[in-house]
DNA sequence: ATGTCGGAATTATTCCGA
């Protein structure tokens, strides 16, 4: 079974770049963010004639999680409860016996910025709510775009970024809060000491500099992690395809027994 | 190089968010 998570930046400024990278690589299930479209304009018929459901909790212009899926997939929860003001970002199907969840974690913006506190008050609902989403000895994936740089080698300036937004010891106590409850960093405990990024700024040439930073992550509880075959970050599609624009990030892969 | 994208608001340009 091949899942993926991919924050795609605008859903249908991308759909000719996602059909391609669905073709090249066949995942089963894709948990997307930042689709930014509104669910009534959704082109659910362009995914089903390629073989996919489509679940998706999203909102016009902005933010905007979906799933697509090869199996047919329950819809079992969308948002966290108190934080429906910070816009579309989770959602929750089982699939045949897992569960998985997709999730874009707020930006934050900058230090000194109200969406600060915000963002990180989502992430304690966010790990303060995963146990009432999926039980420990359970198969569950938690993946998306989480938007921390969880260790100095997730950052290509490495410990110099300490500090920053994204390297900040409160966002990084609150992702550890959340693999502490039982979720692995899959693509991490597969390789301990690999420095790979996830995304790169468009500005500034940074892909082509190594300028980049690992944000975009799949967790899974033990059952699933004990599954795992191969984790790739697939480093190939953040780059233009046939002339159509990549998305600022990388689709994460991960391959399961 | 504060250097690029996607989308909204509003009508080809500017703003916002990332």
């Amino acid at each position: 079974m091949r899942i993926a998570t991919w924050n795609v930046n605008g859903l249908r400024a991308r759909l000719d770049f996602i059909k391609l990278w669905l073709d090249a690589r066949a995942p089963d299930v894709v948990g997307m963010q930042e689709v930014k479209v509104a669910e009534e304009e959704f082109p659910f018929d362009e995914f089903r004639e390629l073989g996919y459901e489509v679940a998706i909790h999203s909102q016009k212009g902005w933010n905007g999680v979906g799933i697509l899926s090869k199996h047919p997939v329950r819809v079992v929860g969308k948002g966290l409860p108190g934080q429906d003001e910070m816009g579309a970002r989770l959602i929750t199907a089982e699939l045949e016996d897992l569960s998985f969840t997709t999730v874009y974690v707020p930006n934050g913006k900058a230090l000194d910025h109200d969406d600060f506190p915000g963002k990180l008050a989502w992430l304690d609902s966010m790990a303060s709510h995963w146990p009432s989403i999926a039980a420990p000895d359970q198969q569950a994936i938690l993946c998306g775009d989480f938007n921390v740089v969880p260790e100095p080698i997730d950052s290509w300036r490495g410990e110099k970024a300490d500090g920053r937004i994204f390297h900040t010891t409160e966002e990084r106590r609150r992702m550890a809060a959340l693999t502490q409850t039982g979720l692995v960093d899959l693509f991490r405990d597969r390789y301990p000491e690999e420095q790979r990024f996830s995304w790169w700024d468009y500005r500034g040439g940074a892909f082509h500099r190594g300028q980049g930073l690992r944000i975009d992550f799949v967790l899974g509880t033990p059952a699933v992690a004990a599954r795992v075959r191969e984790v790739t970050i697939d480093r190939d599609f953040r780059k233009k395809q046939d002339g159509l624009t990549a998305s600022d990030h990388a689709p994460v892969i991960v391959d399961l027994d």
